[in-house]
DNA sequence: CGATTTGTTGATCTTACTCAATAATCGTGG
DNA sequence: CCACGATTATTGAGTAAGATCAACAAATCG
């Protein structure tokens, strides 16, 4: 008999929030069984260093970690934000090392799944094998639909859809879709969207100014959902005032 | 007795380009039962459309094709190219529809790979399950380093990065790495890398003039690989004149 | 061969970057 | 707990890079 259950370790309350796949009592129990649990993270600690040998996948569980590389001229750029019940270390499995590093934001913990066991298990689980399978391409999907948001010219445009991203990512782990906290400092989101920090700054002012949010601090609340889907995406060749 | 080859059907001739896999020739013969040798596609026809349900992945046998997706503004926003021996369709894997189109951008030939027929084999031969973890592992991989690429802020930088990546995969095919042909429009490479039309044309024209490359038309020839490499990879905080 | 698309070049304007100064927040130790 | 320094965020002024508009040239295609 199947159910309904996720893969990630039980004791980490992400049942809802991972891909749903269907495994029997005991496929889900062998699951878990290589699945660790870590100890926390403190803000500013790496989960795994640019060079790192690549060993396992990680489940956050709890925090905020940024993704991020060093670019050619030296600086630090980032590369992607995951938030509890998303899986980090996908980039690594082919070249069997991270070409990334990635840190917590803030007090974080993760499920450590060393990949070699999960992929084992993957040979003698089908449903398992077709649950990585989605969740790779799940991550490349998500990585082009960024790339349609940062071809969006304007800043507040930027803005506006990462903004609408992570409320609708908070959303679907039963948080608040409105209200919720920033994990990432203002320079973090610049060079995530490619802008400098003073623009976000700016942007983030302005947009208070028109009545689309309250921002103090790393605390938002989106007042104007509606308006604020308005100027992430703008209709074509028009604009409302 | 495993030996070294390829997923993909032997008569693309795509030995060399894939991910290198190991596989027993009995198992190579059944992947290659299952993988369809399309028809040739004429330029600009489209291999998949925006909402088409998923069935199969495909492997550029040879041209080229771009992956396109219409932004917000109505605009259509070009988020990848594929040269032969690169696979498409890896994005749509989780939702089984494609959100994105496929475009051929010269005359093109594919070799089509059913999707449950393919991730049924892999169930039962390991090393094509790892391959294609490897291979999406890859996709994801490649779309990190692009968003380093579009992180860079100057227009020369991008189209500097841009060309040296064709040419890098180019050679990986055995052609030249320093003059081919550009298989796309200058206003789908300015699409890909967020620049106007205009901006491409006039970044190709100044580095013509600087002696880095000769541009005519769609014939490239890079005349100085090292400066390129320069111009794209700035040196921190230091400009060679 | 003419028509249409694609590419180049020029002039102008806008956006967001840079530099700079100030303000708020955070973390730490007295 | 509060004061201090350090980091992070905001705001302002000036500038530069690239977008846009427009005209023209070249290539492609039927």
């Amino acid at each position: 008999m199947a159910s309904k259950y996720t893969v990630s370790c039980r004791h980490c309350g992400l049942a809802e929030i991972c891909l749903p796949c269907t495994l029997t009592e005991q496929e889900m129990a062998t699951v878990d069984s290589v699945i660790k649990r870590s100890k926390p993270l403190q803000k500013g600690d790496a989960l795994y260093r640019e060079g790192d040998a690549f060993v396992s996948l990680y489940a956050v569980r709890s925090g905020c970690f940024k993704v991020h590389a060093a670019g050619g001229d030296g600086s630090d750029q980032v590369i992607a934000f995951y938030l509890p019940g998303e899986i980090l270390g996908l980039d690594a499995i082919d070249k069997r090392t991270h070409i990334s590093a990635a840190s917590a934001l803030e007090t974080s913990a993760v499920c450590e799944i060393p990949y070699d066991e999960i992929e084992r298990l993957a040979g003698h689980i089908h449903n398992l094998q077709a649950h990585l399978y989605r969740l790779l391409s799940r991550e490349i999907r998500i990585d082009h639909e960024l790339q349609l948001l940062l071809a969006k010219k304007t800043a507040e445009e930027r803005l506006g859809a990462f903004l609408i991203g992570l409320s609708a990512r908070y959303a679907r782990r039963q948080l608040s879709a409105t209200r919720f906290r920033l994990p990432m400092s203002r320079s973090d989101i610049g060079s995530y969207l490619g802008l400098a920090v003073e623009t976000v700054s700016r942007v983030l002012t302005r947009m208070q100014a028109h009545g689309l949010l309250q921002a103090r601090g790393k605390e938002l609340e989106i007042l104007d959902l509606e308006a604020l889907c308005q100027v992430a995406h703008p209709p074509p060749a028009s604009q409302a005032s």
